[in-house]
Order: C-alpha cells, then sequence, then structure tokens
DNA sequence: CTATTGCACTATGAAAATTATAGTGATATG
DNA sequence: CATATCACTATAATTTTCATAGTGCAATAG
C-alpha cells in the first residue's frame, strides 16, 4: 500500500522545501562555498542551510567538493541533475518577471494586475 | 534600503510554501471545492490549506467563488495569473519524470543516476 | 607580535509553521 | 434516526526554522 509513487509528486517534495529553489538559483550562477552561498542566498540560517545541503547532497542535486580541510575550503557545485533545473527555474523566472511586482502600499510582492486584465 | 525588489526572489518566495505547487498542480487539472482539493492534495492539514488558499487568493493567483452558502459550495479556480504557473509545473514535471524515481530500498525519492551518468 | 577576519559549520533555546484531531450547523441520504 | 457532506475553525502538540553564539586555526592588518 505506497506503490503509487509519483515522480511529479516527489519532484514537488523537493523543491517546495523552503530556501531550495533559492539555493539551486544561487548555484545556477556559479558554484559557491558555504559562506558564500549563505550571503548570496540571504537570510538562510545556517543550520537551516546545512541541513538543505545535507539533504540536496544526498539526493544527487548538489555535489559537495572539500577541496582542503585547511584552511577551510568547500565547493557546492550542482550535479547534473541540478543543472537540469535550469528549465524550472527559466519558467519561475519568466512568472515571476511576467506577473509579480512590489506592492505599491508596502513593497511586498503583490500580483502585476496589468498583466492579468488587460492582454491589450 | 529595500530598494531591490526582485520579482523572481518573490515568485520562489509564493512556490517555496508547503503545499502550493501541490495545490497549483491540482488546479490546473481543474476547479475544485475545499475538501475535494484537500482530497485530492492529499495530507494538507485543513487550517494550513485554508491558509495556503486565502493566501493565493489575496494574491490572485485563485479565485474563491462561493457558488452557495447553503448547501455550502465553494470552488477555488486559478486566475490566468495562476494558469500561467503551468510553464512551471510542466518544467517540474519534466525534472521529476527525467530525474526521480522511486528508491529501491525504502521506496523513497532519490535520483535517478541512469539518466545522469549515461547519455547515451 | 597581536587583533581581527574568514572558513565551514555545530549547538542551544526561542519562535514560527504545520500537524492531528475534533467540531460547527444544516441538509441530503440510507 | 444515524451518518455523511459541505467549508472551514479551534486547540494543543509536534516539527521546522530561527537568532545568536561559538569552534579551531590560518592569513591579513596594525
Amino acid at each position: 500500500m505506497s506503490d503509487d509513487f509519483c515522480p511529479v509528486h516527489a519532484a514537488i517534495g523537493v523543491l517546495q522545501q523552503k530556501w531550495v529553489l533559492h539555493i539551486v538559483r544561487e548555484l545556477l550562477n556559479e558554484p559557491r562555498g558555504f559562506n558564500e552561498l549563505s550571503r548570496s542566498v540571504g537570510g538562510c540560517n545556517p543550520a537551516t542551510l546545512s541541513q538543505r545541503l545535507d539533504e540536496l547532497v544526498t539526493l544527487g542535486v548538489v555535489g559537495r567538493e572539500v577541496q582542503s580541510v585547511f584552511p577551510p575550503r568547500t565547493l557546492y557545485r550542482l550535479t547534473p541533475a541540478g543543472v537540469a533545473l535550469q528549465g524550472v527555474m527559466q519558467a519561475v523566472e519568466n512568472w515571476g518577471r511576467t506577473y509579480i511586482k512590489p506592492d505599491p502600499q508596502d513593497g511586498h510582492a503583490c500580483l502585476n494586475q496589468q498583466q492579468v486584465d488587460s492582454a491589450s
């Protein structure tokens, strides 16, 4: 009673974890060290980042390359499966740029209703 | 100092919330009522589902249509901005079907290493 | 020589999000 | 008359994420 495995469901399970898409986005630009990645992702707690990276490494989306134990230098780099997420990121970027703009009130996210209403 | 609004960052912020992609996936098939959606999404707590739907409605990705207060009947349907997430779902589906398979050990998700290694 | 910075993280306890579970009121179904 | 269904809400427990501080040691700044 668990044989209804759906790869799409599983994929969503991976991608909807907090920070995963941000991490992937940064690593798509170029491989980074832990603190570097932490800064560029912005706002992610190191404990969470560490856990997320462990999971992604275990899953095989990200590779951890320990370049030197001392001075410490570790590189996180997308595996081919990780690089393949470029398609997803591209789609998210398209959607975001088309439909999301800053809320004129509080500067938070809201939908670009122009785009929604008047497809002139 | 907060004028670096990035629509892509904001889009990720929306899509990485737990259950959002699952909800969108179901609503892309067809509009549904609350319990219907709850069942088809599978495993989402009604409090969380309710909150997520509120947020998506507020954002403008989902529309709530109260068809009758009694007997209660509400329909959740994607707005055009929601339907536009089809591109994202498509990309996620492609990635999932290509790279994710059930782990032979425990039946959980893992990567399809065949795909990764031998691109014949 | 000494102080600071930077590396990759881990530890701790507090705060926030999600969960299981139960329940709302009324009607339609068995 | 008992049960199921609709769209949720309420409560309390659990899980996840968080802010903050700290590890050991080399390279750099003063």
